[in-house]
DNA sequence: TTGTAGGCGTTATCAG
DNA sequence: CTGATAACGCCTACAA
């Protein structure tokens, strides 16, 4: 029902293969030829079918963006880096959300036909073994982000240091028992571990610190998972003085629990998060900041490139983090310099 | 380079004919023929092309989501609805943000081409004129949800009615110094108004309320925002004993604020929100909810039968809000029972 | 610089 | 029930 390019062809009393031309911008049209198109084009408001022209190029001008919902705030950043990345280009984005071990096996599962989409931006959660065995034989471009595998381009951000950042700062601040938050480098494996285990042991051990088990905590990615998380470090016989978090939801919900459960933040508890938003900024969290706009626009970018040169290595690349001082984190209440 | 469905005839001894039946569930296939495509797609590891597909069936099986980045959580919310109503369906979701007034009118100039998604859902930002004048001439189909258009399907949530729940039980408590933190109906038009100005007036004067245009404050749709709003209110002669928010961002930001500045909530303050999220729930906030994530779920089934039945008649429908009682209203200092 | 003829992978139509 | 065959709308040679 719409115009197509046979249309405009007879109406402009040129070729088809004219229209195309001036449609894609070749310069191979005479600008008298190129009028008379864009007049016919603009008198029938012809616009070409998406559809067509995915088929005919066989590049459909799609991004998926395979992503875990449960990021939250995170993610809208991620969206808004990604737009950036592809404003003023052709390219338009699929999103597909996973939100459980069976969403990730589907979805994983069915991205990545070339038809569908030109790559594949892939956040926070691991591919599938079958995807990145099926990435490589079809040719298909991915890019994983917050996430690493040495096999696949990645934009991330080194947890190992960020974890020091934190730590690092609270040692600078006079603390001595200090915990960790943590939540779990992939959210549907119960057995991945912790994001911040290794840069926090690291850090106290180069400090000469011992680190008791019982300082270190996997909770869920929430605000009451890290309320529950604090409960149980206040139990302990000697409650630590700093709590450094996995992420800011379970740094918000420490603060909060704090605050419920009489602690003063951060003269009685201080508290370090991971992760920044506007959120944090207002309550005046402490945290390690993540550049994560930044992030997705680069990754973005990194597909955009491999799409316009299909050919070059997979190459990983880590984004620096950076302690944003605010008001959750102070000196301890009594000093305990040990030495 | 992938097989095609050439290959799989071949492979299976048949005509495409036949294997474009079996691919598409057409009953009138033999069992024994059927065997033989599936066993020939299964050896070949065929996998139709999407792009063909929908070039050939002038469907392409997407649906694009627009939607405002500002909304924050509630846009995940509505993701998840959304995601919810396209399982076990052959749609998939192409997200066009929004964050400009200039955004505005380019997503909705470009979108609506019938052969680049199957229907649209607009969320929150009022669509152009534009827009709808096309969507009427193309017989392309919309759905608006949180915002309402008589001349499209819309689905929505009675702001009138949530205010006049908000402001009820804020009566009900016993306060008569009842302000509003409202926020702009139409996020890119400064002159839109506020969403709960009515209701909140309506309820007031069926309670035989006065209202001082000074306790009426239109704030930016931010934590920050309802701070403001909240030093303004604080600075009136009479200042509110209770304040109503258009949205659970500026709520949250004016408990926050309060608490900063040494008043008790709900003792000294009490303060009723917009809209429901595990973050409001961990805090505590009383708040009207709004089923969101069903909004989204209706709205995208309205949009899926418009597809399938394609000739029914724009309806709005409402969804009820309910007030959730948390924390942060209750009974003023002083009840000061006037007459 | 321009017109014409294939081809892209499916679906749909129509005989058989 | 099944096999040819004609669209579908655009892009890209190739020839003029």
């Amino acid at each position: 029902m719409p115009p197509t390019i046979n249309d405009v062809a007879r109406e402009a009393g040129v070729g088809i293969g004219t229209v195309s031309r001036v449609l894609n911008g070749n310069p191979l049209v005479k600008a008298a030829t190129r009028q008379k198109v864009l007049a016919a084009v603009e008198r029938l408001g012809y616009r070409p079918s998406p559809a067509a022209r995915a088929f005919g190029r066989r590049r459909t001008h799609i991004l998926e963006l395979l992503v875990p919902l449960f990021a939250g705030g995170f993610f809208l950043e991620i969206l808004r880096g990604v737009e950036a990345a592809l404003a003023n280009t052709p390219y338009t984005l699929l999103v597909r959300t996973i939100e459980s071990a069976d969403d990730r096996t589907r979805v994983f599962g069915d991205c990545c036909r070339r038809t569908s989409s030109d790559g594949v931006l892939v956040v926070w959660v691991p591919p599938t073994e079958q995807f990145i065995q099926r990435v490589a034989d079809e040719g298909f471009v991915p890019v994983l982000m917050n996430a690493v595998d040495r096999r696949l381009p990645s934009v991330a951000v080194n947890h190992d240091v960020a974890a020091e950042q934190a730590v690092s700062y609270c040692l600078a601040n006079g603390h001595r028992r200090i915990a960790l938050v943590d939540r779990l480098e992939d959210p549907f494996d119960p057995a991945s571990g912790g994001i911040c285990e290794r840069g926090y042991a690291e850090t106290l051990a180069a400090a000469g610190l011992s680190t008791s088990p019982e300082y270190r905590r996997l909770a869920d990615f929430s605000a009451p998972g890290g309320a529950a998380a604090l409960d149980a470090l206040l139990a302990v016989p000697e409650p630590p003085t700093a709590i450094v978090a996995g992420s800011e939801v379970q740094a918000l919900g420490i603060v909060e629990a704090a605050r419920v459960r009489g602690w003063r933040v951060p003269a009685d508890l201080s508290i370090v998060g991971y992760n920044d938003s506007e959120l944090a900024q207002f309550l005046g969290l402490t945290t390690v900041q993540v550049p994560v706009r930044e992030m997705a626009r680069q990754a973005t970018q990194v597909l955009l490139n491999a799409l316009a040169q299909p050919d070059s290595e997979p190459k990983v690349s880590y984004l620096p983090t950076e302690l944003v001082v605010r008001q959750t984190c102070g000196p301890p209440r009594t000093a305990e310099v040990k030495r």
